[in-house]
DNA sequence: AGCTCATGTGAACGGCTTTTACATCAAGCC
DNA sequence: GGCTTGATGTAAAAGCCGTTCACATGAGCT
Protein backbone atom coordinates (compact mmCIF):
# COMPACT_ATOMS: atom_id res chain seq x y z
CA UNK A 1 0.00 0.00 0.00
CA UNK A 2 1.87 3.21 -1.40
CA UNK A 3 1.96 5.61 2.13
CA UNK A 4 2.46 8.94 -0.47
CA UNK A 5 3.77 9.93 -3.15
CA UNK A 6 1.19 8.21 -5.99
CA UNK A 7 3.50 5.18 -7.48
CA UNK A 8 6.45 7.84 -7.57
CA UNK A 9 9.71 6.47 -6.14
CA UNK A 10 10.69 6.81 -2.39
CA UNK A 11 12.34 10.56 -1.69
CA UNK A 12 10.50 11.73 -5.30
CA UNK A 13 7.04 13.64 -5.18
CA UNK A 14 4.98 15.76 -7.50
CA UNK A 15 3.40 19.01 -6.93
CA UNK A 16 1.17 16.94 -4.40
CA UNK A 17 2.33 15.88 -1.30
CA UNK A 18 -0.47 12.97 -1.20
CA UNK A 19 -0.23 12.29 2.74
CA UNK A 20 1.39 15.59 3.92
CA UNK A 21 -1.38 15.96 6.99
CA UNK A 22 0.37 12.43 8.50
CA UNK A 23 3.98 13.26 7.43
CA UNK A 24 3.39 16.85 9.44
CA UNK A 25 2.18 14.97 12.52
CA UNK A 26 5.47 12.94 12.12
CA UNK A 27 7.45 15.51 11.94
CA UNK A 28 5.84 17.17 14.67
CA UNK A 29 6.79 14.37 17.28
CA UNK A 30 10.25 14.25 16.48
CA UNK A 31 10.96 17.86 17.06
CA UNK A 32 8.77 17.27 19.84
CA UNK A 33 11.06 15.29 21.24
CA UNK A 34 13.86 16.67 20.19
CA UNK A 35 13.61 20.06 21.05
CA UNK A 36 10.42 20.26 23.56
CA UNK A 37 6.78 21.65 22.72
CA UNK A 38 8.31 25.07 22.65
CA UNK A 39 10.95 24.59 20.24
CA UNK A 40 8.91 22.51 17.68
CA UNK A 41 8.42 25.06 14.63
CA UNK A 42 5.72 24.92 11.74
CA UNK A 43 8.21 25.93 9.43
CA UNK A 44 10.34 22.73 10.44
CA UNK A 45 8.23 20.25 9.74
CA UNK A 46 7.10 21.70 6.56
CA UNK A 47 10.50 21.47 5.90
CA UNK A 48 10.73 18.25 6.77
CA UNK A 49 8.00 16.69 5.23
CA UNK A 50 9.53 18.59 1.46
CA UNK A 51 7.03 20.83 1.18
CA UNK A 52 6.67 25.00 1.50
CA UNK A 53 5.69 27.03 4.82
CA UNK A 54 2.56 27.83 3.52
CA UNK A 55 1.73 24.42 2.78
CA UNK A 56 0.56 22.61 6.04
CA UNK A 57 -2.04 25.77 6.89
CA UNK A 58 -4.05 23.20 4.06
CA UNK A 59 -4.53 20.84 6.84
CA UNK A 60 -4.24 22.78 9.92
CA UNK A 61 -5.82 26.22 10.94
CA UNK A 62 -2.10 27.18 12.59
CA UNK A 63 0.57 26.07 14.51
CA UNK A 64 -1.17 25.35 17.70
CA UNK A 65 -3.98 22.99 16.05
CA UNK A 66 -1.44 20.59 14.97
CA UNK A 67 0.03 20.45 18.40
CA UNK A 68 -3.73 19.87 19.72
CA UNK A 69 -4.20 16.97 17.37
CA UNK A 70 -0.62 15.72 18.40
CA UNK A 71 -2.12 15.78 22.00
CA UNK A 72 -5.77 13.90 20.71
CA UNK A 73 -3.71 11.47 18.96
CA UNK A 74 -2.39 10.87 22.16
CA UNK A 75 -4.82 10.46 24.57
CA UNK A 76 -5.81 7.71 21.82
CA UNK A 77 -2.85 6.02 21.80
CA UNK A 78 -2.90 6.64 25.88
CA UNK A 79 -6.18 5.68 26.89
CA UNK A 80 -5.59 2.20 24.93
CA UNK A 81 -2.21 1.39 26.29
CA UNK A 82 -4.04 1.70 29.86
CA UNK A 83 -6.86 -0.28 28.74
CA UNK A 84 -4.65 -3.06 27.47
CA UNK A 85 -2.94 -2.95 31.01
CA UNK A 86 -5.67 -2.43 32.95
CA UNK A 87 -7.28 -5.69 31.84
CA UNK A 88 -10.44 -5.11 33.32
CA UNK A 89 -8.74 -6.19 36.67
CA UNK A 90 -7.43 -9.26 34.89
CA UNK A 91 -5.74 -11.46 36.53
CA UNK A 92 -6.49 -9.88 40.02
CA UNK A 93 -7.31 -6.28 41.09
CA UNK A 94 -4.42 -5.14 42.50
CA UNK A 95 -1.90 -6.51 40.28
CA UNK A 96 -3.68 -4.96 37.31
CA UNK A 97 -3.78 -1.97 39.40
CA UNK A 98 -0.27 -2.22 39.55
CA UNK A 99 0.06 -2.60 35.72
CA UNK A 100 -1.91 0.02 34.87
CA UNK A 101 0.78 2.46 36.80
CA UNK A 102 3.82 0.68 34.95
CA UNK A 103 2.14 1.24 31.45
CA UNK A 104 1.27 5.52 32.64
CA UNK A 105 5.00 5.53 32.98
CA UNK A 106 5.82 3.55 30.18
CA UNK A 107 3.57 5.62 28.04
CA UNK A 108 6.09 8.66 28.97
CA UNK A 109 9.17 7.16 28.68
CA UNK A 110 8.29 5.31 25.15
CA UNK A 111 6.19 8.05 23.82
CA UNK A 112 7.90 11.45 25.53
CA UNK A 113 6.28 13.36 22.44
CA UNK A 114 2.73 12.37 23.04
CA UNK A 115 2.82 12.67 26.80
CA UNK A 116 3.99 16.68 26.54
CA UNK A 117 2.06 17.70 23.65
CA UNK A 118 -0.58 15.97 26.29
CA UNK A 119 0.59 17.68 29.52
CA UNK A 120 3.47 20.01 28.85
CA UNK A 121 2.51 22.07 25.53
CA UNK A 122 0.34 24.15 27.52
CA UNK A 123 -2.42 24.05 25.48
CA UNK A 124 -6.25 25.42 26.67
CA UNK A 125 -7.58 21.72 27.02
CA UNK A 126 -10.89 23.41 27.38
CA UNK A 127 -11.00 25.33 24.36
CA UNK A 128 -11.34 21.78 22.37
CA UNK A 129 -14.12 20.03 22.75
CA UNK A 130 -12.75 16.81 20.85
CA UNK A 131 -9.27 16.95 22.95
CA UNK A 132 -11.13 17.22 26.78
CA UNK A 133 -13.06 14.50 25.39
CA UNK A 134 -10.50 12.33 24.53
CA UNK A 135 -8.20 13.65 27.47
CA UNK A 136 -11.76 12.54 29.92
CA UNK A 137 -11.83 9.02 28.20
CA UNK A 138 -8.33 8.40 29.34
CA UNK A 139 -8.84 9.24 32.36
CA UNK A 140 -12.08 7.17 32.74
CA UNK A 141 -9.87 4.25 32.48
CA UNK A 142 -8.17 4.93 35.73
CA UNK A 143 -11.33 6.01 37.24
CA UNK A 144 -12.84 2.76 36.37
CA UNK A 145 -10.03 0.96 37.75
CA UNK A 146 -10.09 3.07 40.91
CA UNK A 147 -14.35 1.62 41.17
CA UNK A 148 -12.81 -1.57 41.03
CA UNK A 149 -10.84 -1.49 43.92
CA UNK A 150 -13.02 0.23 46.00
CA UNK A 151 -15.40 -2.28 45.56
CA UNK A 152 -12.97 -4.69 47.45
CA UNK A 153 -13.33 -2.98 50.54
CA UNK A 154 -16.19 -3.40 53.25
CA UNK A 155 -18.31 -0.27 52.50
CA UNK A 156 -17.99 1.84 55.91
CA UNK A 157 -13.96 2.14 55.34
CA UNK A 158 -14.80 2.56 51.23
CA UNK A 159 -12.84 5.79 50.13
CA UNK A 160 -14.35 7.82 47.27
CA UNK A 161 -12.72 6.55 43.85
CA UNK A 162 -12.99 9.74 42.34
CA UNK A 163 -10.55 10.83 44.76
CA UNK A 164 -8.40 7.43 44.77
CA UNK A 165 -8.33 7.83 40.97
CA UNK A 166 -7.16 11.61 41.26
CA UNK A 167 -4.40 10.53 44.07
CA UNK A 168 -2.80 7.79 41.42
CA UNK A 169 -2.78 9.72 39.20
CA UNK A 170 -0.99 12.76 40.50
CA UNK A 171 1.64 10.69 41.57
CA UNK A 172 2.06 8.69 38.27
CA UNK A 173 2.09 11.99 36.51
CA UNK A 174 3.81 13.72 38.99
CA UNK A 175 7.09 10.66 38.67
CA UNK A 176 6.52 11.17 34.67
CA UNK A 177 7.16 15.15 34.86
CA UNK A 178 9.74 15.02 37.14
CA UNK A 179 12.01 11.37 36.84
CA UNK A 180 9.92 10.22 34.11
CA UNK A 181 11.56 11.43 30.72
CA UNK A 182 14.86 8.78 29.40
CA UNK A 183 16.53 11.95 28.65
CA UNK A 184 17.25 12.49 32.86
CA UNK A 185 17.64 16.11 32.61
CA UNK A 186 15.85 17.02 35.86
CA UNK A 187 16.92 14.76 38.19
CA UNK A 188 18.76 11.70 38.83
CA UNK A 189 16.82 8.95 40.59
CA UNK A 190 18.25 6.02 42.78
CA UNK A 191 15.59 3.78 41.53
CA UNK A 192 13.77 3.22 38.09
CA UNK A 193 10.30 5.28 38.14
CA UNK A 194 8.37 2.24 37.98
CA UNK A 195 9.87 1.05 41.45
CA UNK A 196 8.93 4.67 42.94
CA UNK A 197 5.66 4.41 41.70
CA UNK A 198 5.06 1.23 42.94
CA UNK A 199 6.32 1.74 46.40
CA UNK A 200 4.52 4.94 46.76
CA UNK A 201 0.83 2.90 45.69
CA UNK A 202 1.74 0.36 47.55
CA UNK A 203 2.15 2.40 50.57
CA UNK A 204 -1.32 4.30 49.66
CA UNK A 205 -3.09 1.77 49.65
CA UNK A 206 -2.23 0.05 52.22
CA UNK A 207 -2.72 3.19 54.32
CA UNK A 208 -6.24 2.96 52.55
CA UNK A 209 -7.42 -0.51 54.04
CA UNK A 210 -5.91 -2.59 51.21
CA UNK A 211 -3.90 -5.54 52.73
CA UNK A 212 -0.52 -6.09 51.92
CA UNK A 213 -1.27 -9.02 49.98
CA UNK A 214 -3.48 -7.98 48.22
CA UNK B 1 12.53 55.65 47.93
CA UNK B 2 12.94 56.02 44.48
CA UNK B 3 13.00 52.06 42.21
CA UNK B 4 14.84 53.93 39.74
CA UNK B 5 14.77 56.22 37.52
CA UNK B 6 17.44 59.03 39.69
CA UNK B 7 14.58 60.90 41.00
CA UNK B 8 12.78 62.18 38.01
CA UNK B 9 8.94 62.46 38.12
CA UNK B 10 7.05 58.91 37.94
CA UNK B 11 7.21 57.20 33.78
CA UNK B 12 9.61 59.37 33.22
CA UNK B 13 13.48 58.20 32.90
CA UNK B 14 16.38 59.41 30.95
CA UNK B 15 19.09 57.56 28.68
CA UNK B 16 19.69 54.92 31.57
CA UNK B 17 16.59 53.40 32.74
CA UNK B 18 18.25 52.81 36.49
CA UNK B 19 17.11 49.11 37.34
CA UNK B 20 16.49 47.80 33.86
CA UNK B 21 17.13 44.24 35.07
CA UNK B 22 14.41 44.36 37.87
CA UNK B 23 12.47 45.74 35.51
CA UNK B 24 13.03 43.12 33.42
CA UNK B 25 12.00 40.11 35.76
CA UNK B 26 8.69 41.54 36.69
CA UNK B 27 7.90 42.02 32.88
CA UNK B 28 9.22 38.25 32.43
CA UNK B 29 6.76 36.76 35.71
CA UNK B 30 3.99 39.05 34.76
CA UNK B 31 4.31 37.74 30.85
CA UNK B 32 4.71 34.10 32.03
CA UNK B 33 1.55 33.97 33.71
CA UNK B 34 -0.33 35.98 31.17
CA UNK B 35 0.98 33.77 28.29
CA UNK B 36 2.88 30.80 29.42
CA UNK B 37 6.27 30.24 29.14
CA UNK B 38 6.58 30.38 25.70
CA UNK B 39 4.72 33.12 25.09
CA UNK B 40 7.15 35.07 27.03
CA UNK B 41 9.20 37.45 24.95
CA UNK B 42 12.28 39.21 25.38
CA UNK B 43 11.13 41.79 23.34
CA UNK B 44 7.95 42.77 24.87
CA UNK B 45 9.63 42.46 28.44
CA UNK B 46 11.83 45.33 26.62
CA UNK B 47 8.53 47.08 25.57
CA UNK B 48 7.43 46.74 28.81
CA UNK B 49 10.31 48.73 30.61
CA UNK B 50 10.45 51.12 28.26
CA UNK B 51 13.71 50.62 26.50
CA UNK B 52 14.43 49.48 23.21
CA UNK B 53 14.83 45.56 21.95
CA UNK B 54 18.67 45.46 22.35
CA UNK B 55 19.18 46.60 25.90
CA UNK B 56 18.13 43.65 27.59
CA UNK B 57 21.17 41.76 26.18
CA UNK B 58 23.12 44.15 28.76
CA UNK B 59 21.76 42.05 31.57
CA UNK B 60 21.42 39.15 30.37
CA UNK B 61 23.11 36.56 27.72
CA UNK B 62 19.79 35.52 26.05
CA UNK B 63 16.22 34.70 26.24
CA UNK B 64 16.73 31.92 28.42
CA UNK B 65 19.01 32.97 30.91
CA UNK B 66 16.19 35.47 31.90
CA UNK B 67 14.08 32.53 32.28
CA UNK B 68 16.85 31.03 34.17
CA UNK B 69 17.38 33.93 36.62
CA UNK B 70 13.51 33.74 36.66
CA UNK B 71 13.31 29.78 37.96
CA UNK B 72 16.48 30.64 40.16
CA UNK B 73 14.90 33.26 41.99
CA UNK B 74 11.87 31.35 42.06
CA UNK B 75 13.14 28.49 43.85
CA UNK B 76 15.44 30.26 46.44
CA UNK B 77 11.71 31.62 47.40
CA UNK B 78 10.14 28.39 46.85
CA UNK B 79 12.64 26.82 49.31
CA UNK B 80 12.23 30.16 51.96
CA UNK B 81 8.15 29.37 51.46
CA UNK B 82 8.74 25.49 52.18
CA UNK B 83 11.38 25.98 55.53
CA UNK B 84 8.91 28.51 57.13
CA UNK B 85 6.18 26.20 56.59
CA UNK B 86 8.00 23.44 57.90
CA UNK B 87 9.52 25.35 60.79
CA UNK B 88 11.50 22.16 62.19
CA UNK B 89 9.18 20.06 62.19
CA UNK B 90 7.09 22.68 65.35
CA UNK B 91 4.85 22.42 66.70
CA UNK B 92 4.88 18.76 65.76
CA UNK B 93 6.26 16.53 63.38
CA UNK B 94 3.30 15.15 61.16
CA UNK B 95 1.11 18.24 61.50
CA UNK B 96 4.44 20.39 60.24
CA UNK B 97 4.68 18.19 57.31
CA UNK B 98 1.32 18.68 56.20
CA UNK B 99 2.25 22.39 56.82
CA UNK B 100 4.79 21.99 54.59
CA UNK B 101 2.53 20.38 52.07
CA UNK B 102 0.51 22.81 52.15
CA UNK B 103 2.97 25.13 51.78
CA UNK B 104 4.11 23.71 48.55
CA UNK B 105 0.67 23.94 46.86
CA UNK B 106 -0.19 28.10 47.77
CA UNK B 107 3.15 28.68 46.45
CA UNK B 108 2.25 27.23 42.99
CA UNK B 109 -0.93 28.64 43.25
CA UNK B 110 0.59 32.04 44.37
CA UNK B 111 3.29 32.24 42.31
CA UNK B 112 2.76 30.64 39.30
CA UNK B 113 4.86 32.81 37.46
CA UNK B 114 7.37 31.07 39.22
CA UNK B 115 6.29 28.13 38.92
CA UNK B 116 5.58 27.62 35.94
CA UNK B 117 9.01 28.94 35.32
CA UNK B 118 10.89 26.38 37.51
CA UNK B 119 9.32 23.22 36.15
CA UNK B 120 7.64 23.61 33.25
CA UNK B 121 9.75 26.45 31.20
CA UNK B 122 12.06 23.15 29.99
CA UNK B 123 14.96 24.47 31.04
CA UNK B 124 18.06 22.10 31.24
CA UNK B 125 18.28 21.72 34.72
CA UNK B 126 22.03 20.40 34.16
CA UNK B 127 23.42 22.99 32.31
CA UNK B 128 23.24 25.81 34.71
CA UNK B 129 24.87 25.15 38.49
CA UNK B 130 23.42 27.95 40.21
CA UNK B 131 20.49 26.54 39.23
CA UNK B 132 20.48 23.43 39.74
CA UNK B 133 21.85 23.93 43.39
CA UNK B 134 18.83 26.32 44.09
CA UNK B 135 16.51 23.37 43.00
CA UNK B 136 18.56 21.12 45.29
CA UNK B 137 18.41 22.97 48.31
CA UNK B 138 14.64 23.29 47.67
CA UNK B 139 14.51 19.69 47.37
CA UNK B 140 16.62 18.98 51.00
CA UNK B 141 13.60 21.16 52.61
CA UNK B 142 11.70 18.27 51.74
CA UNK B 143 14.14 15.61 52.68
CA UNK B 144 15.11 17.18 55.50
CA UNK B 145 11.58 17.12 57.07
CA UNK B 146 11.23 13.24 56.04
CA UNK B 147 14.48 12.62 57.34
CA UNK B 148 12.67 13.90 60.86
CA UNK B 149 9.23 11.83 59.94
CA UNK B 150 11.27 8.99 59.35
CA UNK B 151 13.01 8.68 62.39
CA UNK B 152 9.50 8.65 64.17
CA UNK B 153 9.32 5.32 63.22
CA UNK B 154 10.89 2.14 65.18
CA UNK B 155 13.81 0.84 63.05
CA UNK B 156 12.95 -1.98 61.67
CA UNK B 157 9.66 -0.56 59.29
CA UNK B 158 11.54 2.66 58.93
CA UNK B 159 11.53 3.47 54.92
CA UNK B 160 14.40 5.34 53.68
CA UNK B 161 13.74 9.12 54.26
CA UNK B 162 14.82 10.06 50.22
CA UNK B 163 11.81 7.42 48.82
CA UNK B 164 9.24 9.20 51.37
CA UNK B 165 10.94 12.93 49.82
CA UNK B 166 10.49 11.49 46.48
CA UNK B 167 7.05 10.38 46.88
CA UNK B 168 5.73 13.69 48.44
CA UNK B 169 7.50 15.58 45.76
CA UNK B 170 6.08 14.00 42.82
CA UNK B 171 2.83 14.13 44.17
CA UNK B 172 2.73 17.53 45.70
CA UNK B 173 3.89 18.81 42.15
CA UNK B 174 1.32 15.86 39.75
CA UNK B 175 -1.28 17.99 42.00
CA UNK B 176 -0.26 21.68 41.39
CA UNK B 177 0.78 20.63 37.88
CA UNK B 178 -2.65 19.09 36.99
CA UNK B 179 -5.14 21.04 39.17
CA UNK B 180 -2.84 24.03 41.02
CA UNK B 181 -3.54 26.81 39.11
CA UNK B 182 -5.96 29.10 39.85
CA UNK B 183 -6.92 29.05 36.44
CA UNK B 184 -8.38 25.43 36.37
CA UNK B 185 -7.74 25.69 32.60
CA UNK B 186 -6.89 22.01 32.39
CA UNK B 187 -9.29 19.90 34.80
CA UNK B 188 -12.25 20.76 37.26
CA UNK B 189 -11.76 19.32 41.05
CA UNK B 190 -14.25 17.91 43.54
CA UNK B 191 -12.59 19.87 46.60
CA UNK B 192 -9.41 22.38 46.91
CA UNK B 193 -5.83 20.75 46.34
CA UNK B 194 -5.08 21.39 49.11
CA UNK B 195 -7.42 18.90 50.71
CA UNK B 196 -6.66 16.23 48.22
CA UNK B 197 -3.01 16.32 48.66
CA UNK B 198 -3.23 16.77 52.75
CA UNK B 199 -6.00 13.51 52.14
CA UNK B 200 -3.41 11.31 50.15
CA UNK B 201 -0.11 12.24 52.28
CA UNK B 202 -2.65 11.17 55.13
CA UNK B 203 -3.46 8.09 53.48
CA UNK B 204 0.03 7.16 52.27
CA UNK B 205 2.07 8.12 55.92
CA UNK B 206 -0.78 5.65 57.50
CA UNK B 207 0.30 2.92 54.61
CA UNK B 208 4.24 3.57 56.45
CA UNK B 209 2.89 2.72 60.01
CA UNK B 210 2.65 6.76 61.36
CA UNK B 211 -0.26 5.67 63.42
CA UNK B 212 -4.03 8.27 62.07
CA UNK B 213 -3.22 10.28 65.18
CA UNK B 214 0.38 11.50 64.84
C1' DA C 1 36.92 69.40 32.88
C1' DG C 2 37.89 65.12 30.89
C1' DC C 3 37.95 59.99 30.82
C1' DT C 4 35.92 55.66 30.99
C1' DC C 5 32.79 52.08 31.34
C1' DA C 6 28.28 50.48 31.99
C1' DT C 7 24.16 50.93 29.77
C1' DG C 8 20.95 52.13 26.07
C1' DT C 9 19.82 52.97 20.77
C1' DG C 10 19.01 52.00 15.80
C1' DA C 11 19.75 49.35 12.08
C1' DA C 12 20.30 45.06 10.12
C1' DC C 13 19.94 39.87 9.39
C1' DG C 14 17.61 35.68 9.47
C1' DG C 15 13.86 32.82 11.04
C1' DC C 16 8.99 32.09 12.17
C1' DT C 17 3.77 32.72 11.49
C1' DT C 18 0.22 33.79 8.79
C1' DT C 19 -2.27 35.64 4.69
C1' DT C 20 -3.02 36.23 -0.23
C1' DA C 21 -2.96 35.56 -4.99
C1' DC C 22 -1.74 32.20 -8.08
C1' DA C 23 -0.24 27.27 -9.84
C1' DT C 24 -0.96 22.36 -10.33
C1' DC C 25 -3.33 18.27 -10.72
C1' DA C 26 -6.80 14.41 -9.94
C1' DA C 27 -11.42 13.38 -10.77
C1' DG C 28 -15.82 13.75 -12.64
C1' DC C 29 -18.62 15.10 -16.56
C1' DC C 30 -19.68 16.08 -21.25
C1' DG D 1 -10.40 13.62 -25.30
C1' DG D 2 -11.36 18.38 -23.46
C1' DC D 3 -13.45 21.12 -19.68
C1' DT D 4 -14.48 22.38 -15.11
C1' DT D 5 -13.72 22.19 -10.33
C1' DG D 6 -11.94 21.58 -5.77
C1' DA D 7 -8.17 20.09 -3.02
C1' DT D 8 -3.56 20.93 -2.37
C1' DG D 9 0.72 23.16 -3.20
C1' DT D 10 3.84 27.66 -4.13
C1' DA D 11 5.85 32.32 -3.91
C1' DA D 12 5.77 36.61 -1.99
C1' DA D 13 4.85 39.76 1.50
C1' DA D 14 3.93 41.79 6.11
C1' DG D 15 4.84 41.67 10.85
C1' DC D 16 7.03 39.87 14.95
C1' DC D 17 11.04 38.02 17.48
C1' DG D 18 15.96 37.01 18.76
C1' DT D 19 20.38 38.50 18.21
C1' DT D 20 24.42 41.28 16.92
C1' DC D 21 27.00 45.41 15.96
C1' DA D 22 28.53 49.97 15.68
C1' DC D 23 27.54 53.96 17.95
C1' DA D 24 25.44 57.29 21.65
C1' DT D 25 24.83 58.77 26.40
C1' DG D 26 25.93 59.98 30.79
C1' DA D 27 27.29 58.77 35.87
C1' DG D 28 31.10 58.59 38.56
C1' DC D 29 35.91 59.13 39.23
C1' DT D 30 40.21 61.73 39.01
Amino acid sequence: MSWSRHGRGPGERGYHHGNLREALIRAALDLIVEKGPGGFTFAEAARAAGVSAAAPYRHFRDREALMADVARQGFQRFEAALAAAWNEGRPEPLRAFEDLGKAYLRFAREEPAYYTAMFESGLPLVLDGELRQASERAFQVLRGAAETLCGLLPRPQRPPALMLALHVWALAHGIASLFGRGDGARRALPMPPEELLEAAVLGYLRGLGFGAQG
